[in-house]
DNA sequence: CGCCATGTTGACTTTTCTCAATACGTGTGG
DNA sequence: CCACACGTATTGAGAAAAGTCAACATGGCG
């Protein structure tokens, strides 16, 4: 199985364009916009001096479960997924990471989940060390992580909330949700959803069988609250029913 | 509705005790002991300086889901569960909080969750501003905030991989094991197992009915997984068996 | 001793899962 | 250009599991 490690052939060390970014809440402001930019300038640029700049194809494997966590990963754009395959034969979908998003935070030296791109994405790859050198030689680098990985915690306590439900649609529904208000900002196709992601890999995510999704999205249809245009392309038709459906938990 | 704002009867300033602690995973150690103390005596003592240190008793609300944050809490002692009501009326548990975990963490300026005394407890209240001034002196600190959340953000994880079991005696396992390995030192009665929270409790913790985990825990006991010698205590008959269950996930 | 909250058990309903068959659609090769 | 084949997605019927509602048991506390 081929990892990024031996794929070397689109890497590259460009380091003009500064798309590095991280979005959070910031820790502790009262009444800022969502989703802030977190790092100054200078943390960028000081991060993009230590890391490289990856380019990768779809179902590209990054690293895998319990392998020695040797970098930190900040996305630049496409969709990554981290999984955990089960005894049982099943996988479980922890997270879709979009652009901004941080992964492969390590336990003790190694990865807990295994990832994946889902898309074509653009990649800063950090290396560990590096990283550890220079949140001791710049502290105030902290502040940002932190806040990102606050920021993770809630979007996991979220998704705890969400596999707690029972129905099929209700659940979609608020996946559907995320998708939607992740980093939307053309508001000139408002109503149009990218769902990069197979109705497999969605089903792993909500905890359901790929029947019960397609089932919830013929749900969904039928009420009118979305329409499939492609299999990776939704029009939302009734987004506050949407959200009613997404709340009503 | 009584908060621990209004509530000063036991609160005490005592600085002489210093168990104000922080438990997690250090940042990229490869090989450390699991649960390792987070703070320098330093650190610790700066914390306490700041702190209130409180003792309060079973079922006193902390903080509400919405209400301004303006503290950070560290527990010390005994049990605090952090919950949301949703609109169906259900209660979702997020999360159980031991001795050294945090608690508190604000999204805007705001609680997300509602939190409350299981037990009685002794717990560390942080006002967030004078928190927010020791970390800018301090960035240090940041450290081991960072690992903690790390450590928060791995548990949410692993219970949303819980809340993906369709098996109820499944998740009691889990929830079981959890409970057994969150900070077990007496050896003595390892065998012996406190569950300090009502059933409704662990219901709403595991995303099930009532009913659902009294026939699980009547399968565990059926199966001499365990035995029940109080309502509150558990006894581990064949722990091998329960990891057994709770990992055929 | 008896009340009230907490917990258990039983009967029936609801929902998803599972397994199997069928449809779609994308890219390839004739 | 069309036909085919493969992976992906949908639909249907029956099984399995928890939810719900209601009755009953338990246990702590005044």
């Amino acid at each position: 199985m081929r990892t990024v490690t031996g794929y070397a052939g689109r890497a590259m060390q460009s380091r003009g364009v500064h798309d590095l970014a991280i979005r959070a809440e910031p820790f502790g402001a009262e009444s800022s916009h969502p989703s802030t930019p977190l790092l100054t300038d200078r943390q960028r640029e000081q991060l993009v001096a230590i890391a490289a700049k990856l380019t990768l194809p779809p179902r590209m494997m990054l690293y895998q479960e319990g392998a020695a966590a040797r970098w930190l990963f900040v996305s630049a754009e496409g969709v990554v997924k981290t999984y955990r395959d089960l005894a049982s034969g099943k996988r479980r979908i922890v997270a879709f990471l979009f652009a901004r998003d941080i992964f492969g935070l390590a336990e003790r030296g190694h990865y807990v989940n295994t990832a994946r791109t889902v898309t074509r994405v653009v990649i800063y790859r950090v290396p560990i060390d590096l990283l550890r050198e220079l949140l001791a030689r710049d502290p105030s680098l902290n502040v940002p992580l932190l806040c990102k990985v606050t920021h993770e915690l809630r979007r996991s306590q979220r998704q705890t909330l969400m596999m707690g439900r029972r129905d099929a649609a209700g659940r979609l529904a608020m996946f559907l949700q995320m998708l939607r208000d992740h980093g939307r900002v053309d508001l000139a196709h408002a109503d149009l959803l990218d769902v990069p992601m197979s109705r497999s890999d969605i089903a792993d995510y909500l905890g359901l069988s790929l029947e019960a999704v397609s089932r919830a999205s013929r749900y969904l249809e039928d009420h009118r609250i979305i329409k499939f245009q492609h299999r990776h392309l939704v029009r939302l038709l009734d987004s506050r029913r949407l959200d009613r459906l997404a709340a009503r938990l």
